[in-house]
DNA sequence: CATTTATATCGTCATATAGCGATAAAGCAA
DNA sequence: TTGCTTTATCGCTATATGACGATATAAATG
């Protein structure tokens, strides 16, 4: 990281506080990861699952497991020979749902105004 | 971006669905964004009161901002010389407090498990 | 028109990270 | 032990992006 000038910010969030909120979203920042999370929304997965239903490789798919992990959005456990992932905070399916409705909202809005142009 | 091999995601969120909400997630992934929408949250503020309370350069401010509006989660209107901001979905306001009081929540609970260490 | 103010944009650098192949590590079977 | 399975990690390249300085645009003012 670059160094950083002081902030006399006026914030209620400290510096801290702002890097691992946007720490956190980085984490949804990714469709890949995001898909890894839709996976696992019906129930737990193995990596194995995970790399054949997200259609990448197995290493790029262990990375992004471990980056979701260290966010605190899933959890692992071995289970015989595979490692078993599932959803470990349940803020990840409001998270997605409010930001689909959301989307959903606006592109019928667009849809709307394409169909009906200028009001 | 190298090519995509093809994906036989069995989702039903299709890729354009998830670079959507990633995109979005992605513009609360920077904790120069997260201040500057914090700025905002009291209400509306110029573009140069926003240079003056994020502690950045001004071109960093605009182009933070020009994520932000992209991303819909601001609007910006002339107003005499200056440029108005302000939050335009209410959406930010819930994800960010989702996101601060679930941190919140685990702080307290590491918190809790240092001063009642296997407790 | 010239100037000042307020924003936006451009060029550049440094860093972060997605994706890939190869390999290592851990567990189980024979 | 060897071999197989499953997952994690390493090395690499290409790309994306944050931060900065300089410049360009736009509006108000003299």
């Amino acid at each position: 990281m670059p160094p950083k000038k002081a902030t006399s910010a006026p914030l209620h969030l400290s510096d801290t506080a702002l890097e691992l909120i946007a720490s956190r979203f980085r984490a949804l920042s990714e469709p890949m990861r995001l898909r890894l999370l839709s996976c696992l929304m019906p129930g737990a997965r193995t990596v194995g699952q995970l790399v054949e239903a997200s259609g990448s490789g197995q290493a790029n798919v262990s990375k992004h497991l471990a980056v979701l992990r260290e966010a605190g959005m899933i959890g692992t456990r071995k289970e015989g020979p595979s490692t078993l992932c599932f959803i470990a905070d349940p803020i990840v399916n409001e998270l997605c749902e409010m930001m689909c409705c959301r989307l959903r909202e606006e592109m019928e809005g667009k849809a709307r105004a394409l169909t009906f142009p200028a009001g």
